[in-house]
RNA sequence: CGGGGCGUAGCGCAGCGGUAGCGCACUUGGUUUGGGACCAAGGGGCCGUGAGUUCGAAUCUCACCGCCCCGACCA
């Protein structure tokens, strides 16, 4: 593609909207454009990428037995409510009426579409495995939209979902999609993480989710530095760092501590560190008040409370609602004297002694306390979040706490839609069976976010070669110099006939600064810079994007060049 | 939905009661041409929308709409 007859409008400026790198870069570079909150236009670069990705994402799913099928966008209200949805997926799902005021959603997800269609064709066990996916637009009416693509409320995404006949064939189902996954994305250029995830109070069934690692990201991963262990912070367990004080106290002493209501604080003014304290706080599980105690040192886990409560809604209490259940203000809380509440505490503060904790009182802490003596025995559990240098639960290592994106999650479904959705087959014997379902996302717009992400500069965007919208950039730096011009036309022609994509910057006003801004800030992988200066001495220009040096190459190596370049791009992209 | 901020040329911004501006981008002509060139001449605005206040409103008041950030929520 010429330059000069191409829409790739890119902008010096960063649009006052963008605040992430992805987002700055996807504007600046010419990918994407605004339309609404939440939606945007993909110019020519931008839909370039989305193929390739969604090329890959083909080619790797039908390698693993899946098959490719399109469902509508506009779903009957009808199949929502079956799985009783339609009530359960909250203002997220966008419902809208047609002209007879039937009612709609615009799918967020396929689970029941998919469920019915396949309820409506599956007959016999030999039919199964059955693996169907889809590269399709889905809404979700997000509360708020934020950092472009990484969270907007229309989006593409690859969805896919397996049948099969039992339990143990649909795991095997499930760790060939998770192969397949970490194809994808290792194609893809990517450093990714498969983690443990969360899966609610659903309970039962697993389910991974692959985290591109990327400071930006909204989800903290806990990853072992020896072994393969990663896991959502939300569910990541370790086993922690040991206490300092190992002995029984004296009896435990009020102390005076005016206006220190943190750990840091009153830590500071006793001179001990703040695994010695306890941190009390209070939430409320649907309604009710409990008392969640922690290291001083530790962070509360509130999914693992929450699911260790079982409660539907968990949330920090206000503090009117702490003064109410500690008669005390926030930062003074303490077990020691609490009554009438449950009190669950993280299990890493058992075998600890003479420990600090709020008194119950305004400017009070007490010191010496001891669980057990001081107060009764809690509920024991897991309610702290990892922390790095933690020691993995699988090798005992130490364990790192990043950030990831989420771009894909595998889930094992079990019966969950095909049971209330009666979606059967016979088995050998003639016996109606229910299918044993898994579903599978990827989000194929938020990839091309989270690949920008981790992999750009302070110039722009460095593309891996396999998602990059052409693979060289060739820069025309002398355009009105006939003879300059002759020999880039040419490489046009030549690179193009090896078989690469090309993108020539062969505009006559663009100075040559002006192209290698342009190119640094597109981020093909591997520039070709043909000026006056270096055909002088014969000698054309060679560049990765992601390196600092340019290769000065006589005429006759050019494509030799480019080709070693390349395989060394590719080489970065292959499973 | 709570808290904060912003809507003025395509983009980034200034102006804050009295003639609507600047930089970049765009058009034309010329000079340039190796890290976002220079000179000259142009085009482009319902100052988010609607009500007020005022002799007079981009500017003050109120309402609405849109957009962004933090939180709650969430793939």
């Amino acid at each position: 593609m010429r330059v000069s007859k191409a829409l790739i409008p890119t902008v010096k400026e960063t649009p006052q909207e963008a605040e992430i790198p992805s987002h700055k870069l996807m504007l600046r570079a010419g990918l994407m454009r605004k339309v609404a909150a939440g939606f945007y236009e993909y110019l020519p670069l931008g839909q370039k990428v989305i193929l390739k990705i969604n090329q890959i994402i083909r080619e790797e799913m039908e390698r693993a037995g899946a098959q490719e099928v399109l469902m509508p966008i506009m779903t009957p209200a009808e199949l929502w409510q079956e799985t009783g949805r339609w009530e359960k997926y909250g203002k997220e799902l966008m419902r809208v009426q047609d002209r007879h005021e039937r009612h709609f959603a615009l799918g967020p997800t396929h689970e029941e579409v998919i469920t019915d269609l396949v309820r409506r064709e599956l007959k016999s066990y030999k039919q199964l495995p059955m693996n169907l996916f889809q590269i399709a637009t889905k809404f979700r009416d997000e509360v708020r939209p934020r950092f472009g693509v990484m969270r907007s409320r229309e989006f593409l995404m690859k969805d896919g979902y397996s049948f099969d006949v039992d339990d143990a064939a649909a795991d095997k189902t499930y760790w060939i999609m998770v192969e397949a996954y970490k194809r994808i994305f290792k194609r893809c250029g990517l450093t990714f993480s498969p983690v443990e995830a969360d899966s609610g109070l659903i309970g039962g069934s697993f389910t991974h989710e692959f985290m591109v690692l990327a400071d930006t990201g909204e989800a903290a991963v806990a990853m072992c530095s020896a072994c393969d262990y990663a896991a959502n912070l939300e569910k990541a367990l370790s086993v922690p760092t040991p206490h300092t004080a190992n002995t029984v106290g004296g009896l435990f002493q009020k102390i005076s501590t005016p206006g220190k209501h943190t750990v840091e604080d009153v830590g500071a003014l006793l001179k001990l560190p703040a695994q010695q304290f306890i941190k009390t706080l209070v939430f409320i599980a649907d309604g009710k008040p409990v008392v969640v105690l922690v290291r001083g040192d530790h962070d509360v886990n509130e999914v693992k409370v929450q699911n260790h409560l079982q409660a539907a809604e968990l949330a920090l209490a206000s503090g009117d609602k702490v003064y109410e259940v500690t008669k005390a203000t926030v930062g003074f809380a303490g077990p020691v004297g609490l009554t009438g509440v449950r009190i669950i505490a993280d299990k890493t503060l058992q075998g600890g002694h003479q420990y600090v904790t709020g008194g119950l009182e305004k400017d009070i802490h007490l010191t010496n306390v001891e669980f057990g003596r001081d107060f009764a025995e809690p509920e024991w559990g897991d309610f702290r979040s990892v922390l790095s240098g933690d020691g993995c639960p699988k090798c005992g290592k130490p364990l790192k706490v990043g950030r990831g994106i989420e771009v894909g999650q595998t889930f094992k479904l079990g019966l969950k839609y095909s049971q209330p959705m009666h979606c059967v087959y016979l088995d050998e014997h003639g016996k109606d069976k229910e299918a044993v379902m898994g579903c599978y996302g990827i989000g194929v717009t938020r990839t091309v976010g989270a690949t920008i992400e981790q992999h750009h500069d302070t110039d722009g965007i460095v593309w891996p070669i396999a998602t990059a919208p052409y693979q060289i950039h060739l820069l025309l730096l002398n355009p009105a110099e006939p003879e300059v011009a002759k020999v880039a036309d040419q490489y046009y022609e030549d690179l193009k006939q090896a078989g690469y994509e090309v993108l020539y910057d062969d505009r006559m006003e663009a100075s040559a600064g002006f192209k290698f801004k342009d190119a640094d800030l597109i981020g093909l992988p591997i520039s070709v810079r043909v000026g006056a200066r270096g055909l002088k001495e014969g000698l054309i220009e060679i560049k990765r994007r992601r390196e600092k040096e340019v290769a000065k190459v006589p005429v006759s190596d050019v494509l030799a060049k480019v080709k070693e370049a390349a395989d060394a791009e590719w080489k970065l992209c292959t499973p």
